[in-house]
DNA sequence: TCTTGATGTCAACACTTGTTGACACCCTAA
DNA sequence: TTAGGGTGTCAACAAGTGTTGACATCAAGA
């Protein structure tokens, strides 16, 4: 594997699971088993190579949903099998660990609401869309953050049908 | 307003809104007006000052709830008058920001759930006080992290129609 | 008055951070 | 062979981190 994409998938671990401030250039060039200096020789720098990270962030559209139903099957079926398919933080995760930092909060921002809420604006109108954005990110709190007990394990079927539910009633608002 | 006093104001406001790691103890300090060595001689350092505002954090609950229709009552309100009253960052806001810190993360999770979910846990049962955790906290990260188009302005009426329905919602939940 | 303890001031410490420049290596093209 | 550009290695830099010790100040009690 090159070291660029050696150090792009640790990059991208890290960055994602515990926020950009939180993560120093040390401790990926060090997971990669790579050295630092050589991440501003193919990145630029810290933020170039956190930029990299987010290409294909938010490509779970690449076939947009045209009606609802699509739109439920989608996300519950990437929410339930998302833990399995892969060890890898979601890009639901990074939102939540970087859209509060300082350095790349309002970019990140700017990404996931050209990429994915605007989707959603327009096939749902604005509050709906609000709504299902709200218990979607609350879902992944509940679980992933807080740990909350009460969340089904996910894939099973306890856990789709919380989800659906939820998703549902976000829907089902009439502004 | 004595040095102590001031130091926690500040400590509060930028630990909470910033995440602890994001926040060092001379953004404080000077915040504050102080010299940085008077943090250590009156917390014993940065995690003592950051547990010192963590006193009280969860104190919602002074008269817990005894009803589903008093639980929803005070939620809303908490939600709708907190901007309003106050410019100083929530107690959501504060788990938002922390509980993916590696340093203090399971402290303030520990802490929310004694403190907080555990009274959900026993008013709602398991599973729907983890979805009532969810549309809260969902609320909270579509308008205040994500700030997505489609939040009506707090303390609006619409704001609270938003809030109350994913709540009914999340309480409706039949496992 | 003298003492004591709390409180504040200042400088320094050891450490980590992102970044850069000097140098070596290696593969390809002239 | 020679030259050159991409790639990797190492050491150093300035800036920022939390913490500590020495000293000054000041108010209250013996």
């Amino acid at each position: 594997m090159k070291t660029r994409d050696k150090l792009l998938l640790h990059a991208r671990r890290q960055f994602w699971a515990n926020g950009y401030s939180n993560v120093s250039l040390r401790q990926i060039a060090s997971a990669a088993g790579v050295d630092v200096a050589l991440i501003s020789r193919h990145f630029g720098g810290k933020l170039g190579l956190f930029e990299a990270t987010l290409d294909g962030a938010f490509s779970i559209f690449e076939t947009p949903p045209v009606n609802e139903t699509e739109l439920i099957d989608a996300f519950v079926r990437i929410f339930a099998e998302a833990p399995r398919t892969s060890t890898e933080p979601s890009a639901v995760t990074m939102l939540l660990t970087n859209s509060y930092d300082e350095e790349v909060g309002s970019l990140i921002r700017d990404l996931y609401d050209r990429h994915f809420q605007q989707t959603l604006r327009d096939l749902l109108g604005p509050e709906r869309a609000a709504l299902f954005a709200a218990v979607v990110f609350g879902f992944s709190v509940a679980e992933k953050s807080l740990r909350v007990d009460g969340i089904a394990p996910p894939s099973s079927v306890e856990y789709r049908r919380q989800l659906e539910h939820l998703i549902r009633a976000a829907l089902s608002f009439s502004g």
